[in-house]
DNA sequence: CCTCGAATAT
DNA sequence: AATATTCGAG
């Protein structure tokens, strides 16, 4: 008989030195991880360790992540050793982000220059470049948007037309030159507004007044201190996290 | 060698 | 989906 089939064990190996993590759990961090779970552990997380931004503190969930980490010889080890975790972009540190960028210019705004304008010692160049390409290309949509819109807009006014918003499909990589480019997609569904340009979309406009220059958070001096983030309770936290408490 | 940007991976 | 990591060009 021949032998059966395969079987593919992946064996966790994990090397590298171990972590202590001596130190307690940051409850907070869970709980805005698993802020409401609807079905028992579902995809709650990849093995993936969260930390926020206002400590280090790691929360290890999964323990099923293959740890590697690579020592550089010249890299100073954080204190408490606090290997490599996702940074958890807090409204607070993406506003901060933003204005490091309009402040820059949104075309000369590099990597480097928006980690030195935010001052957070924590994040890295590679920190700041992968938000930033997540930023520019959910910016580049909503122009793209609001620009097709525009287009949309004026042929109505022109040709008078009905516009026959029937949902097809969007083969549309080519531009629409001429025809309707039927409304693309979103019917109702309003992603997160938390990338968008204060000089485009009304839905940023909310941004910041202009002279929050002098903001009584001294949190732009301190590397990570972040004001306590309380539970967001209702993840429209996200949507609308500007200063505009008023209803 | 370093930085940036895009592509790719987790 | 959100970040991290990798890859190639300056």
């Amino acid at each position: 008989m021949s032998a059966n089939a395969t079987r593919s064990v992946k064996v966790d190996k994990v090397d590298e030195e171990n972590n202590s993590n001596t130190e307690e759990n940051a409850p907070s961090v869970s709980a805005l991880a698993s802020a409401s779970n609807f079905d028992s552990g579902s995809s709650l997380n990849q093995g993936e360790e969260i930390v926020s931004t206002r400590e280090d503190y790691v929360v290890n969930i999964s323990s099923s992540g293959a740890d590697k980490r690579r020592k550089s010889s010249t890299r100073l080890n954080n204190s408490s050793g606090k290997r490599k975790v996702k940074v958890d972009w807090t409204p607070e540190l993406h506003r901060q982000f933003v204005q490091a960028v309009e402040q820059l210019g949104v075309d000369k705004a590099v990597p480097s220059k928006i980690l030195e304008l935010m001052g957070i010692d924590c994040l890295t160049r590679h920190n700041i470049a992968s938000h930033l390409q997540k930023y520019r290309s959910h910016r580049k949509h909503l122009l793209a948007r609001e620009a097709e819109a525009a287009t949309w807009r004026r042929r109505r006014q022109i040709c008078g037309t009905t516009g026959r918003t029937g949902k097809s499909d969007v083969n549309s990589w080519v531009v629409p030159t001429t025809g309707f480019p039927p409304v693309t997609s979103m019917p109702h569904n309003r992603p997160l507004h938390v990338w968008g340009h204060p000089s485009v979309d009304q839905s940023l406009a909310y941004m910041w007044p202009s002279h929050l220059a002098s903001s009584p958070s001294p949190a732009w001096a301190t590397p990570c201190h972040l004001p306590p983030q309380p539970p967001p309770g209702d993840p429209y936290f996200w949507y609308y996290h500007h200063q505009d408490v008023s209803v």
